[in-house]
DNA sequence: ATGGTAGGTGGCCTA
Protein backbone atom coordinates (compact mmCIF):
# COMPACT_ATOMS: atom_id res chain seq x y z
CA UNK A 1 0.00 0.00 0.00
CA UNK A 2 1.20 3.23 -1.07
CA UNK A 3 1.14 6.31 1.10
CA UNK A 4 2.46 9.87 -0.04
CA UNK A 5 2.86 12.85 2.00
CA UNK A 6 3.44 16.37 0.99
CA UNK A 7 4.95 19.54 3.25
CA UNK A 8 4.32 23.47 2.03
CA UNK A 9 4.65 26.82 3.61
CA UNK A 10 1.51 27.94 1.90
CA UNK A 11 2.10 31.60 2.85
CA UNK A 12 -1.98 32.01 3.08
CA UNK A 13 -3.71 29.25 2.66
CA UNK A 14 -6.85 31.45 1.70
CA UNK A 15 -5.19 32.96 -0.89
CA UNK A 16 -3.86 30.24 -2.36
CA UNK A 17 -6.00 27.16 -2.06
CA UNK A 18 -6.46 27.15 -5.50
CA UNK A 19 -2.83 26.22 -5.45
CA UNK A 20 -2.85 23.65 -2.63
CA UNK A 21 -5.80 22.01 -5.18
CA UNK A 22 -3.51 22.37 -8.30
CA UNK A 23 -0.58 21.13 -6.42
CA UNK A 24 -3.25 18.01 -5.69
CA UNK A 25 -4.25 17.27 -8.73
CA UNK A 26 -0.75 17.33 -9.93
CA UNK A 27 0.94 15.01 -7.16
CA UNK A 28 -1.47 12.79 -6.02
CA UNK A 29 -0.88 13.08 -2.01
CA UNK A 30 -2.96 11.14 0.55
CA UNK A 31 -1.93 13.82 3.38
CA UNK A 32 -0.83 17.51 3.29
CA UNK A 33 0.99 19.01 5.58
CA UNK A 34 0.77 23.15 5.38
CA UNK A 35 2.33 25.86 7.42
CA UNK A 36 1.75 29.73 7.56
CA UNK A 37 -1.90 29.12 6.65
CA UNK A 38 -2.34 32.62 8.28
CA UNK A 39 -5.97 31.61 9.09
CA UNK A 40 -8.40 31.45 12.17
CA UNK A 41 -9.90 27.97 12.14
CA UNK A 42 -12.89 29.19 11.94
CA UNK A 43 -12.19 30.44 8.44
CA UNK A 44 -10.12 27.47 7.30
CA UNK A 45 -11.13 26.88 3.52
CA UNK A 46 -12.13 23.31 4.55
CA UNK A 47 -14.72 22.53 2.40
CA UNK A 48 -12.85 22.76 -0.99
CA UNK A 49 -10.70 20.02 0.43
CA UNK A 50 -13.09 17.88 1.53
CA UNK A 51 -14.74 18.60 -2.13
CA UNK A 52 -11.77 17.25 -3.53
CA UNK A 53 -11.33 13.94 -1.18
CA UNK A 54 -9.41 15.23 2.91
CA UNK A 55 -12.14 14.68 3.84
CA UNK A 56 -10.08 14.87 7.45
CA UNK A 57 -8.68 17.52 8.02
CA UNK A 58 -6.67 18.44 11.67
CA UNK A 59 -6.51 22.74 11.83
CA UNK A 60 -3.97 24.98 13.79
CA UNK A 61 -4.49 28.53 13.10
CA UNK A 62 -4.45 32.18 14.09
CA UNK A 63 -4.87 35.25 12.85
CA UNK A 64 -2.80 37.23 10.73
CA UNK A 65 0.53 34.77 11.58
CA UNK A 66 1.94 31.01 12.03
CA UNK A 67 -0.84 28.47 11.68
CA UNK A 68 -0.41 24.78 10.46
CA UNK A 69 -2.78 22.03 9.03
CA UNK A 70 -3.01 18.95 7.58
CA UNK A 71 -5.49 17.55 5.70
CA UNK A 72 -5.87 13.62 4.86
CA UNK A 73 -7.71 11.23 2.59
CA UNK A 74 -7.13 8.54 5.41
CA UNK A 75 -8.97 9.29 8.85
CA UNK A 76 -6.43 10.06 11.59
CA UNK A 77 -7.39 8.25 14.85
CA UNK A 78 -6.11 11.56 17.33
CA UNK A 79 -4.60 14.84 17.30
CA UNK A 80 -2.35 16.72 19.26
CA UNK A 81 -1.40 20.28 19.03
CA UNK A 82 2.01 21.45 21.08
CA UNK A 83 2.71 24.92 22.66
CA UNK A 84 6.40 25.76 22.34
CA UNK A 85 8.32 28.84 24.12
CA UNK A 86 5.64 29.30 26.64
CA UNK A 87 3.81 30.90 23.61
CA UNK A 88 0.34 30.75 22.05
CA UNK A 89 2.01 30.62 18.64
CA UNK A 90 0.24 27.95 16.36
CA UNK A 91 3.69 26.26 15.03
CA UNK A 92 2.63 22.33 15.48
CA UNK A 93 0.29 19.98 15.04
CA UNK A 94 0.32 15.94 14.75
CA UNK A 95 -2.35 13.55 13.96
CA UNK A 96 -1.67 9.33 14.38
CA UNK A 97 -3.09 7.13 10.93
CA UNK A 98 -4.92 3.87 11.93
CA UNK A 99 -3.19 0.58 12.14
CA UNK A 100 -3.51 -0.15 8.87
CA UNK A 101 -1.38 2.34 8.32
CA UNK A 102 1.22 1.69 10.46
CA UNK A 103 -0.02 3.84 13.26
CA UNK A 104 1.85 6.46 11.90
CA UNK A 105 2.82 9.42 13.47
CA UNK A 106 3.02 13.06 11.37
CA UNK A 107 4.27 15.98 12.81
CA UNK A 108 3.88 18.91 11.49
CA UNK A 109 5.79 21.91 12.24
CA UNK A 110 7.10 25.59 11.55
CA UNK A 111 9.59 26.82 12.97
CA UNK A 112 10.49 30.62 14.10
CA UNK A 113 12.71 32.56 10.81
CA UNK A 114 14.91 33.83 13.53
CA UNK A 115 14.88 37.73 11.86
CA UNK A 116 17.50 39.28 10.14
CA UNK A 117 20.38 39.53 12.93
CA UNK A 118 22.00 36.47 14.05
CA UNK A 119 23.27 37.30 17.44
CA UNK A 120 20.51 35.96 20.07
CA UNK A 121 21.94 39.48 22.32
CA UNK A 122 20.46 41.47 19.65
CA UNK A 123 17.43 39.73 18.24
CA UNK A 124 14.77 38.46 20.55
CA UNK A 125 13.91 36.44 17.36
CA UNK A 126 16.49 34.12 17.05
CA UNK A 127 16.67 33.65 20.89
CA UNK A 128 12.91 32.69 19.98
CA UNK A 129 14.56 30.65 17.47
CA UNK A 130 17.02 29.03 19.22
CA UNK A 131 15.18 28.30 22.14
CA UNK A 132 12.37 26.98 20.13
CA UNK A 133 15.34 24.49 18.83
CA UNK A 134 15.86 23.52 21.83
CA UNK A 135 12.24 23.02 23.08
CA UNK A 136 12.30 20.78 19.99
CA UNK A 137 14.97 18.38 21.03
CA UNK A 138 13.67 18.26 24.74
CA UNK A 139 10.79 17.35 23.18
CA UNK A 140 12.33 14.17 21.45
CA UNK A 141 14.09 13.22 23.93
CA UNK A 142 11.40 12.65 26.15
CA UNK A 143 8.96 11.72 23.65
CA UNK A 144 11.24 9.60 21.52
CA UNK A 145 8.95 9.81 18.42
CA UNK A 146 11.44 7.94 16.56
CA UNK A 147 11.01 5.09 18.14
CA UNK A 148 7.76 4.92 16.40
CA UNK A 149 6.23 4.64 13.26
CA UNK A 150 6.72 8.56 12.44
CA UNK A 151 7.22 11.61 10.43
CA UNK A 152 8.14 15.11 10.99
CA UNK A 153 7.78 17.35 8.43
CA UNK A 154 7.55 21.01 7.60
CA UNK A 155 9.17 24.48 7.17
CA UNK A 156 12.39 24.19 9.38
CA UNK A 157 13.34 27.07 8.35
CA UNK A 158 17.09 25.59 8.44
CA UNK A 159 19.42 24.65 5.50
CA UNK A 160 21.51 22.74 7.24
CA UNK A 161 24.12 21.38 4.92
CA UNK A 162 26.56 22.87 2.63
CA UNK A 163 24.99 22.30 -0.66
CA UNK A 164 21.29 23.09 1.12
CA UNK A 165 22.19 26.70 0.27
CA UNK A 166 23.24 28.53 -3.11
CA UNK A 167 26.55 29.40 -1.88
CA UNK A 168 27.65 27.84 1.61
CA UNK A 169 30.27 30.61 2.10
CA UNK A 170 28.37 33.56 1.39
CA UNK A 171 25.20 32.28 3.94
CA UNK A 172 27.64 31.56 7.22
CA UNK A 173 26.26 34.51 8.88
CA UNK A 174 22.76 34.59 7.35
CA UNK A 175 19.78 33.45 9.67
CA UNK A 176 18.77 30.16 8.51
CA UNK A 177 22.80 28.69 7.69
CA UNK A 178 24.61 30.00 11.02
CA UNK A 179 26.68 27.38 12.30
CA UNK A 180 24.91 27.62 15.59
CA UNK A 181 21.32 26.82 13.28
CA UNK A 182 22.78 24.06 11.68
CA UNK A 183 24.42 22.01 14.62
CA UNK A 184 21.09 22.22 16.56
CA UNK A 185 18.68 21.14 13.54
CA UNK A 186 21.29 18.24 12.70
CA UNK A 187 21.59 17.24 16.92
CA UNK A 188 17.75 17.28 16.90
CA UNK A 189 17.23 14.93 13.69
CA UNK A 190 20.34 12.34 14.81
CA UNK A 191 19.89 12.20 18.08
CA UNK A 192 16.30 11.80 17.82
CA UNK A 193 17.24 9.10 15.37
CA UNK A 194 15.05 10.59 12.25
CA UNK A 195 16.25 10.04 8.54
CA UNK A 196 16.42 12.70 6.36
CA UNK A 197 14.52 11.53 3.65
CA UNK A 198 15.65 13.80 0.60
CA UNK A 199 19.11 13.17 1.69
CA UNK A 200 18.46 9.53 1.87
CA UNK A 201 18.07 9.56 -1.82
CA UNK A 202 19.81 12.40 -3.04
CA UNK A 203 22.56 12.79 -0.99
CA UNK A 204 24.97 15.73 -1.15
CA UNK A 205 26.80 17.33 -3.21
CA UNK A 206 23.83 17.23 -5.08
CA UNK A 207 22.33 21.07 -4.89
CA UNK A 208 18.19 21.08 -3.18
CA UNK A 209 16.50 24.14 -2.51
CA UNK A 210 12.90 24.49 -1.74
CA UNK A 211 12.55 27.98 -1.03
CA UNK A 212 13.43 31.24 -3.45
CA UNK A 213 13.11 34.83 -1.86
CA UNK A 214 10.01 37.04 -3.10
CA UNK A 215 13.38 39.36 -2.52
CA UNK A 216 14.33 39.10 -6.65
CA UNK A 217 12.97 39.78 -9.31
CA UNK A 218 13.60 36.64 -11.10
CA UNK A 219 14.49 34.01 -8.40
CA UNK A 220 15.50 31.83 -11.64
CA UNK A 221 18.27 33.87 -12.03
CA UNK A 222 21.40 32.11 -10.49
CA UNK A 223 18.94 29.85 -8.63
CA UNK A 224 19.81 31.55 -5.16
CA UNK A 225 17.54 29.03 -2.93
CA UNK A 226 17.60 27.44 0.25
CA UNK A 227 16.31 23.82 1.48
CA UNK A 228 14.53 25.21 4.87
CA UNK A 229 11.60 22.65 4.26
CA UNK A 230 12.03 19.16 5.29
CA UNK A 231 10.42 15.53 6.19
CA UNK A 232 12.21 13.46 8.45
CA UNK A 233 11.31 9.64 8.89
CA UNK A 234 11.43 7.22 12.01
CA UNK A 235 14.26 4.11 11.00
CA UNK A 236 10.82 1.73 10.65
CA UNK A 237 9.27 4.35 8.32
CA UNK A 238 12.37 5.11 6.09
CA UNK A 239 12.22 1.08 5.19
CA UNK A 240 9.82 2.31 3.25
CA UNK A 241 10.76 4.94 1.17
CA UNK A 242 10.27 5.21 -2.00
CA UNK A 243 10.74 8.54 -3.55
CA UNK A 244 10.76 11.99 -3.32
CA UNK A 245 9.75 14.79 -5.57
CA UNK A 246 10.36 18.89 -5.00
CA UNK A 247 7.15 20.77 -6.96
CA UNK A 248 9.88 23.26 -8.16
CA UNK A 249 7.59 24.77 -10.71
CA UNK A 250 4.99 25.94 -8.03
CA UNK A 251 7.71 28.61 -7.76
CA UNK A 252 6.71 29.91 -11.44
CA UNK A 253 3.12 29.79 -10.58
CA UNK A 254 1.28 32.99 -10.82
CA UNK A 255 1.06 34.58 -7.23
CA UNK A 256 3.28 32.04 -5.99
CA UNK A 257 4.86 31.44 -2.14
CA UNK A 258 8.03 31.45 -1.86
CA UNK A 259 8.10 27.93 -0.94
CA UNK A 260 7.32 24.93 -3.17
CA UNK A 261 5.91 21.51 -1.80
CA UNK A 262 7.68 18.55 -0.80
CA UNK A 263 6.55 14.98 -1.19
CA UNK A 264 7.55 11.53 -0.32
CA UNK A 265 6.27 8.14 -1.02
CA UNK A 266 6.27 5.23 1.36
CA UNK A 267 5.88 1.93 0.69
CA UNK A 268 3.76 0.94 3.82
CA UNK A 269 4.18 -2.97 3.84
CA UNK A 270 8.25 -2.24 3.89
CA UNK A 271 7.26 0.12 6.95
CA UNK A 272 5.08 -2.99 8.44
CA UNK A 273 7.40 -5.49 7.60
CA UNK A 274 10.69 -3.66 9.04
CA UNK A 275 8.66 -3.15 12.42
CA UNK A 276 7.66 -6.74 12.49
C1' DA B 1 25.86 47.44 5.48
C1' DT B 2 21.65 47.68 2.67
C1' DG B 3 17.55 46.84 0.04
C1' DG B 4 14.83 44.13 -2.37
C1' DT B 5 8.98 41.70 -2.25
C1' DA B 6 4.93 39.56 -0.21
C1' DG B 7 0.71 38.78 3.01
C1' DG B 8 -2.40 40.20 6.65
C1' DT B 9 -3.71 43.80 9.06
C1' DG B 10 -5.61 48.26 10.35
C1' DG B 11 -2.67 52.60 10.64
C1' DC B 12 3.06 48.13 10.91
C1' DC B 13 3.99 43.46 11.87
C1' DT B 14 6.52 39.06 10.15
C1' DA B 15 8.74 36.62 6.63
Amino acid sequence: MPLSVTTWNINSVRLRADQVIRHIEACNPDIVCLQETKCPDEQFPSSVFRQRGYGHIAVNGQKGYHGVAILSRIPFVRTDVKAFCGQNDCRHISVRLPSQCADLEIHNFYVPAGGDVPDPELNPKFRHKLDFLGEMLAWTDADQPARRNSILVGDLNVAPYVTDVWNHKALLNVVSHTPIETEALENIRATAGFVDAVRKLAPEPEKIFTWWSYRSKDHTVNDRGRRLDHIWLSPGVAAGLEDFVISRDARSWERPSDHVPVTVRLNLEAVQQAAA
